[in-house]
DNA sequence: CTGCTACTTGAAGTCGACTTCAAGTCAAGC
DNA sequence: GCTTGACTTGAAGTCGACTTCAAGTAGCAG
């Protein structure tokens, strides 16, 4: 692997590596069901990891932020090569696509709170204009009134009459 | 309510306010059990919801987008007023608090794109420099390498030999 | 009144990501 | 060689947020 290959010491207990990369034994136990991760075996048939393992929690950790399943992450996983470290264009495909997943959740968000500072403004006082509002009534608001929607999802419909924001 | 308070043609029926707000009438039907929203009933037992309920429902869905569970929300929503506007000031606490939370979620991304933007510059060859492998080695990654921790969690510990990224 | 769809209920099921449990085995220090 | 703590297994449990189901009732058009 490295420059002498792994040696007994270089091979870590469930233990010690649920120290090292914060999860539960029992959580590692899960990923290797889920083919996450691969463990060796000792002669009393105890796990025994490779460090390469850190990097591969890592690679799935990280993909759990950016909105992946555990299954989508072993997706990922198994294209990148199992005994060597990735190429810059192996890597650069998966970064690239997490990169845009991250960019659209951060967009999001940023739409979210432009919403939010809109409702202190108005306080929620009008219906028709309050963008807390308009976002819930998918199917209702429409109108003159302004829309700003929380979804993603276009709306169309009669517009009500107003009233107050009750709680 | 408003100028002349609801009128009968006001209130809708679950599968008016399941269309209008997007959700299931199953999830209505869940979001009531919570005591998140209220119906009255006709005489025949159905449920008639005032457009008010429109509103709360925006609310939960805005606070479930910034991370807080059905049970939060409620939280929440129970320290607006139930029957009228709720003041600037009431709004204002509660948006200034998801506008901080919306602030971290957002800061958090920003953190892990970065730390992919390095990760694709170094090819991941590096275990000492990368910040992915670092990222999941909480308690290994010390000595005088760099640490761009993925997680809150400050980290020490041995660092151990250099390896490559195996997949 | 008929027929139809929308509605009612509580209980049970689902999904993802794990955790907990029970009963037994391994590894290592003294 | 004994003790202690870390490890093994499969099965079942948990949690949040719902959905599905079955059997029955309401509301309304014609």
């Amino acid at each position: 692997m490295s420059v002498h290959g792994p040696s007994r010491h270089d091979l870590l207990t469930i233990g010690q590596l649920a120290d090292r990369s914060g999860l539960a034994a029992s959580a590692l136990r899960y990923y290797e069901k889920l083919g996450l991760i691969h463990a060796t075996r000792t002669t009393g048939n105890q796990r025994r990891y490779t460090r390469g393992t850190l990097r591969r929690i890592a690679f799935v950790r990280a993909a759990q932020r950016v909105g992946l399943s555990l299954d989508e992450a072993k997706v990922a996983l198994d294209r990148l090569p199992e005994h060597r470290a990735p190429s810059g264009a192996e890597w650069d495909g998966v970064a690239q696509s997490w990169q845009s997943r991250i960019d659209e959740q951060i967009a999001e968000l940023e739409r979210l709170k432009a919403k939010l500072t809109g409702c202190i403004g108005c306080g929620c006082l009008s219906l028709t204009r309050c963008s807390l509002y308009n976002a819930a009534d998918r199917a209702g608001a429409a109108g003159p009134g302004a829309r700003y929607l929380l979804t993603r999802d276009p709306a169309t419909g009669p517009e009500p009459s107003g009233a107050t924001f009750t709680g």
